[in-house]
DNA sequence: TAGATTGTTAATCGATTAACAATC
DNA sequence: TAGATTGTTAATCGATTAACAATC
C-alpha cells in the first residue's frame, strides 16, 4: 500500500527549504540525528509545526531520536525537486539580472539559467558566467528552440508586460518576476512575483514598530 | 474625534504595496477615480478583501465614484512611511550587493542606501553609485557614525551570522538578509528574510502543477 | 429613483497551536 | 521502566469571503 503524505501548504513549503538548509548547515561531525524539537527552537518555530511540515516531506522520524539527517536532507531534497533542473532564461541583462545569472547555486534547487536576453545593442553578443547574451527580439523563437519553461523578467516595469508576453509565446511556463509590474498571463502559466518593495515596505514596519517597544536605543 | 483604522497584517500590507503601484501606473489622462472593484479585477483579487484593505491605509472611497486616485496614492504612500527615508548600508558588495546599491529606487519607498561594506580590499576604496565602499570590520563603528538604522545582507552563508553581529553591535535595528543563513539577533532587532531559494521552490512547484493539469504544451 | 459602489457584520476556510496517545 | 520524541486529533486563531445594509 502506497503511503500517502499530507499536501504541503505554501508556507509550510517555504518553512521546509530553511529547514533543509538548517540542517544541510549542522556540523558534519555532529550526531546523524536531529529532532523536530531541536529545529523548532533553532528557527524559533513551534514543534507540531516543524513535525507537521516535515510529515509531507519526509517517511517519518522515530521517538526519542528524531530523523536521520542523511536521509531527511535526501528526502526534503527529493520532495522539493532540487534533483530535477529546470531550464531557465533571463530577460533584462542590468545590474540583478547580471547578479542571477552570475549566481551560482541556483543549479542546486533545479534552476539552470542557459541565456540571457536584453535590448542595448552593447550587450547583446556578450557573455555573463559563460551564458551568452541575445538581442530581446529573439526571446520567443530561442526559448521554443532551448526548450526553456521558466523565464526571468528583470526589466523595467514599464516593459515588463511585453516581455511577459513574448516569454509566453515562447513556451514559458513560469515566471519568475522582479520587476513591480503586474503581469497578465494566460491560465497556463505560472507567475511568482518578487517584490522588493512588498518585502521592504514588510521589515520598514517591523522596524517602526520596533522603535514603539524597545524605544530608539 | 480620530478616526481609528483597522490594523493591518501582513498579507494585507504586501497588497498595498501592489495597489500603490497598479494606480500610480494608470494612464495620467485616465478618469481621475478608481474603483475597489476595478483594481480587484486587475490584480486578481476579491473586491470585499480589496475594500477591507483600503480601509486600513485611506480615509474612505465614496459610494458608485470609488477612490480618488490622487488622494489614495497620497494615502497609501503616507500610510506605507514612503515619505520617510531611513539610512541603510549594505554589507557585501558582490554581484547581489552591488545591483540593491545600484537600484536607484528604493528612495521611492524610503530605503536610503549609505554605503557599502566588502572584505576584499580591492573592493574596498572604490565607489558604488557613487556610494563608498569600506572594509567590513569598520561596518559596527561606521553603523554608529552614519546613524544608520538598517543593514542590508548580501554575503555567503557562512559569513552572514557574523556580519549580522557586527551590523547589531553597529546600532542597525533591522536586517534584510538576502542569505540563506538563519540569523540569530536581539529582540530589539527586526530580520527580513529574503530567500531566493524559497521563493523559487514556490513557483517550481507551481510550474509542475501547471504541467499536470494543462499539460507540456 | 435606480444602480453602482462603499463598508460592516456574519460565515467560512485554512493554518497554527494545544492536548494527548503511541512508540522507541 | 521512564523519558524523550513522534504523530494525530481537537481547539484556536486569523484571514478570506459571503451577505447585506448604507450611501451617493
Amino acid at each position: 500500500m502506497a503511503e500517502t503524505r499530507p499536501a504541503i501548504s505554501k508556507p509550510a513549503l517555504e518553512r521546509v527549504v530553511r529547514y533543509l538548509h538548517y540542517v544541510k548547515a549542522l556540523p558534519a561531525d555532529g550526531p546523524p540525528n536531529i529532532s523536530a524539537t531541536f529545529i523548532a527552537e533553532a528557527l524559533a518555530l513551534n514543534q507540531v509545526q516543524v513535525r507537521k511540515d516535515l510529515a509531507c516531506v519526509c517517511s517519518g522520524g522515530r521517538p526519542k531520536t528524531g530523523y536521520l539527517r542523511r536521509t531527511l536532507v535526501r528526502d526534503i531534497e527529493h520532495f522539493l525537486g532540487y534533483d530535477n533542473l529546470t531550464d531557465a532564461v533571463v530577460v533584462g541583462v542590468g545590474n540583478l539580472g547580471k547578479a542571477l545569472m552570475a549566481y551560482n547555486n541556483f543549479t542546486a534547487f533545479g534552476l539552470n539559467i542557459v541565456a540571457g536576453f536584453d535590448a542595448d545593442p552593447e550587450k547583446v553578443g556578450s557573455e555573463v558566467c559563460g551564458k551568452k547574451i541575445f538581442d530581446v527580439n529573439r526571446v520567443a523563437n530561442l526559448c521554443r528552440r532551448l526548450n526553456a519553461r521558466i523565464g526571468l523578467i528583470t526589466v523595467p516595469a514599464d516593459k515588463a508586460q511585453d516581455v511577459c508576453a513574448l516569454l509566453v509565446k515562447g513556451g514559458i511556463r513560469a515566471i519568475w518576476n522582479f520587476s513591480p509590474a503586474n503581469l497578465t498571463v494566460p491560465a497556463s502559466v505560472a507567475v511568482k512575483n518578487e517584490s522588493l518593495a512588498a518585502s521592504f515596505t514588510v521589515l520598514s514596519r517591523m522596524l517602526a514598530k520596533s522603535f514603539e517597544t524597545h524605544g530608539f536605543d
